[in-house]
DNA sequence: CGCTTTTGACCGGCGC
DNA sequence: GCGCCGGTCAAAAGCG
């Protein structure tokens, strides 16, 4: 399951065809990969959507970069296929900027550990610091939980929550010196709609970005050459 | 063999 | 103080 996070399309280019292989890489009807266009790296700001404002989204709305990442606020263009399996993104809202009356910036049975006051605390001899971190929460609707964001994630709990018919999966980003953490939990009003939230910054490079990206970065060294 | 998932136990916060 | 609940740990199992 999370093993379907790996690398599904290698980059479509080897060193011996670099000069080639350009106009190939990344083309538009990559469904896996896709760069920003220009224009997505100033886009007008959204506002910040409330819950049950979902429906009124479009998906190509979603700076996956920015949410992704962390970054609050920040809304511009990306393309849909930077959603992998997901069929469509239905909406998202910014919990660690929202106000957060409640019951309305939180998911289903899902209370926000900040809002309780869990700043510190210690399983098994082991403390765990709950600082204040960005925190963001968006819809897919998808018959499948796992959103391929690039990023590798180990699961580590699964709870059943209440008012839910699903239970909500914890995941943690791999990376060693990363400590992002993100929910998943599916809907029970709307079994189609998976809801996923990320908190924290990621402070490396997206694996498969990066993956996608080297060989792009070595052919313009090569063609800087002439 | 190393990494990931599963799952029961445990912990702290909160409401009563 | 007690029970409920969400979040996390960690050992065992699973998998490639």
């Amino acid at each position: 399951m999370e093993g379907g996070q790996e690398h599904m399309n290698p980059p479509p280019t080897s060193s011996s065809t670099l000069p080639l292989s350009l106009p190939l890489i990344l083309p538009p009807q990559n469904p896996s990969y896709q760069l920003f266009t220009p224009s997505g790296l100033n886009p007008p700001p959204l506002p910040l959507l409330q819950p049950h404002d979902h429906q009124s989204l479009n998906p190509l709305d979603i700076d996956w970069i920015s949410l992704l990442s962390g970054q609050a606020g920040h809304h511009g263009l990306v393309s849909h296929d930077q959603i992998s399996n997901y069929r469509a993104v239905t909406g998202m809202v910014d919990l660690s900027t929202a106000t957060g009356s409640a019951g309305e910036n939180t998911i289903e049975g899902d209370d926000d550990p900040e809002q309780k006051g869990c700043k510190k605390r210690k399983v098994g001899g082991y403390k765990m610091r709950k600082a204040t971190r960005p925190r963001f929460a968006f819809q897919t609707r998808s018959t499948d939980d796992i959103l391929d964001d690039g990023y590798r994630w180990r699961k580590y709990g699964q709870k059943a929550v209440k008012n839910s018919l699903y239970p909500r999966s914890y995941y943690r980003c791999t990376h060693h010196t990363c400590n992002v953490k993100k929910q998943i939990q599916r809907l029970s009003k709307d079994t189609s709609i998976v809801v996923t939230t990320y908190e924290g910054t990621h402070n490396h490079p997206c694996e498969k970005l990066m993956e996608t990206l080297t060989p792009l970065l070595r052919q313009m060294q090569f063609l800087s050459r002439f």
